[in-house]
DNA sequence: AACCCTATTGTATAAATATGCATAGATGAA
DNA sequence: TTCATCTATGCATATTTATACAATAGGGTT
C-alpha cells in the first residue's frame, strides 16, 4: 500500500514519544491519526521495526524502539515535516502530543488555520491544549486538523 | 520458595547463552535443569528481570536480557522529592500547584505514569493543568496520582 | 498457640500477540 | 489484454503471555 512507510514512521515517532503498553493501544493512537489497519498488520509492522516489548519500572509493559541505532540503511531523510505525534479528545478539549519542542510551532499553525472551530490553544514543550468552540464536534476538528497538518 | 534466586540466575544465564523464542521453550530448558515451575511463574520472573521479547534478524523472536545495566541499585521507586502543593478538580480538568519550578518535572512524571487516565498535561512554572480522559473520574485520578506522587 | 502479614506459586483463564490462508491491488512479461 | 507474481492486508484463529484468584508456607507478634 502507498502509506505503509508513513505508517511505520508514525509508529516510530509514537513509540519514541509515548509509553505504549499494548498493540491494541498503539492501534487506537494510529487510528486516531487517521491510519486504517488492524492488529494483525501492526504485529507485522512491529516485527519489521524490531520493536521490543519490555517490562517497565512501574510494573507495566512498554514497547520500545531498538534503542537509537538507525540500523544503518536509514540514512537521513526521516524527521522531515511533522512533529505531531498523537491527538486525543476529552469533552470540549483536544490534546495533541508533538515531538519535544514542536508544540509551539504547531500550535501557531493551528491558531492560524482553525479559528472557526478552536477558540484557543496553549502549548508547552511537547503538548498542545486546544479548546473547541461550542457546538463544534470532535470529528469535525479532527478532520480539519488532518487536512491542515498532512504528512501523518 | 528457597530456590527462586537460583532460578532467576539460571534464567539470566540461559538467556545470555542461548536464543530462546518463547516462554514455553525456556520453561523446557529450566525443567531440564531440574527446576520445577510453570509458565505463569516464568512470566512473572521475566517481568521481574525486565527481559524483553525482541524480533530477531532471522524473522524469529528472541528473549533478551536488559543489556548490561544490572538495574539492581534501583533504590526506592517512589519519587521522594516532592514539589506538589495542591490538587483540585473541575470537570474533566485537574489543576495541581507545585513549588516554583517543579511543574514541568512533575508533569513529565505524570505524563509517563498516567496515560490511562490523563490524556495530556501542560505545565507552567508552578501549575500543572491535566486533561482527564473521557469516562475517568476525579477520584480515580486523585488516587492514582497520590500513589505515584505520595505525601502532600 | 492463634493470628496476621508477606512472598511465592499453581490453576484457570483472560488478554495479547503471531500467523496460515485468502484476497486484492500493482507490476511486468508475453 | 491476460497470466503470473509479488506485496500488503484482513480475517479467523492458534499460540503465547499475563494475571485474578486461591492456596500454601514462612516469619513475626501477641
Amino acid at each position: 500500500m502507498k502509506n505503509k512507510s508513513e505508517r511505520l514512521e508514525a509508529i516510530r515517532t509514537l513509540l519514541t514519544a509515548e509509553q505504549v503498553g499494548s498493540q491494541e493501544e498503539l492501534l487506537q493512537k494510529l487510528v486516531a491519526l487517521g491510519f486504517d489497519l488492524t492488529q494483525a498488520t501492526l504485529s507485522r509492522d512491529l516485527k519489521l521495526l524490531k520493536v521490543m516489548k519490555a517490562p517497565g519500572n512501574d510494573g507495566r509493559y512498554v514497547y520500545v524502539m531498538p534503542n537509537s541505532v538507525p540500523s544503518a540503511p536509514d540514512a537521513g531523510e526521516a524527521f522531515s515535516i511533522n512533529g505531531l505525534v498523537s491527538l486525543e479528545f476529552s469533552g470540549n478539549l483536544a490534546v495533541a502530543k508533538t515531538r519535544p519542542g514542536f508544540a509551539n510551532g504547531i500550535a501557531s499553525i493551528i491558531d492560524e488555520h482553525l479559528p472557526q472551530s478552536i477558540i484557543g490553544t496553549i502549548a508547552g514543550d511537547d503538548t498542545i491544549l486546544m479548546v473547541l468552540k461550542e457546538g463544534v464536534t470532535q470529528i469535525e476538528v479532527k478532520n480539519t486538523l488532518l487536512k491542515i497538518i498532512p504528512a501523518f
